[in-house]
DNA sequence: TTGCTAAGTGTTATGCTATAACATATCAAC
DNA sequence: GTTGATATGTTATAGCATAACACTTAGCAA
């Protein structure tokens, strides 16, 4: 398993292979990444870092591409609908998919201190609660994973550097 | 692995459990039970059910216990501060605890259709997202583990009961 | 071309969720 | 009975999200 978000890698490529893995998908999908869309997702890919729905808008009204809250809030709609984003429930943030096209349940690690956020796979909890979930006769429709704490730079011994 | 809440059961027994051992855990713990504090666990108690802050607020007031939000969100600080009382991160809903006493970490099944919410133990997702906690250097404070979809009183082919 | 349809966008208004801030009350310890 | 800590009452406001409706654009069919 991999968590991508708090080791170093290569951003610009994480950026470029994900724009490039949306732009696809939308075409065999017949689905339209308008610039909204398109200027959302290299927003959000910006950092691995969770942005609120307003964050997102005030960046996109500076830019023109639009002022009212409906505006972010469906472009963030059409991301997390096609996968190319997540919401974080403990936040109230979203942030861009780190494993585009892996029909997958995330995982996420994050940061309270700085809102940095790993996303990991997580077949084996989804296995565990699938387990629980037929047991008890219930469909799985999305699977929630957050853990929430102190990433590797904001622990208390050694500050963010 | 148990999980509480689509099952039969004696729901009296549940609730007078909850009651006598979170009043329990207060003596002991020098914690003030006080009238809003024991009503509103009671309120949440009464069903397995996530219940919204205004819900349960609504119900207080009802009853001559308090008109204002922060009267609702002091109890539930209180009563998911000691451990009685989880928030439910995909539908900004709480619910009372069903495993009380145990240090945990709760993995829910929601009812996206009715909101019935069982509690399950998460012992192995823990020691899953811990791994990657401990291979990534993450501090883990707390976990949400939550699958949300139909229980099975809400099966397509089966509606509700 | 014209017109139809579906999807996307612009905009206003509103509703739900949550907390800041400050006044008042209660209670236990000294 | 004063002090200090905790709980409660109250007003106001901040933050998150969507309903509803008008307008536009793109694609397709007659």
């Amino acid at each position: 398993m991999t968590a991508i978000g708090f080791d170093r890698h290569d951003h610009t490529k994480c950026v470029t292979n994900t724009l490039v893995g949306a732009e696809r998908y939308c075409i065999e999908n017949k689905l339209k990444f308008t610039p909204i869309r398109r200027r959302s997702l290299e927003i959000l890919l910006a950092e691995h870092r969770a942005l609120g729905a307003y964050d997102l808008l005030a960046i996109l009204a500076r830019e023109g591409l639009g002022t009212a809250p409906p505006v972010a809030y469906r472009a963030l709609d059409f991301l997390t609908s096609a996968g190319f984003a997540h919401k974080i429930e403990g936040l109230n943030a979203y942030i861009a998919c780190a494993h585009l096209g892996a029909d997958h349940a995330p995982a996420f690690l994050i940061c309270t201190s700085c809102k940095a956020v790993a996303e990991a796979e997580a077949d084996t909890t989804r296995h565990h609660l699938g387990e629980v979930a037929r047991a008890t006769g219930f469909t799985i429709r999305r699977t929630v994973i957050e853990a929430l704490g102190l990433c590797p730079k904001c622990q208390p011994e050694a500050p963010c550097a």
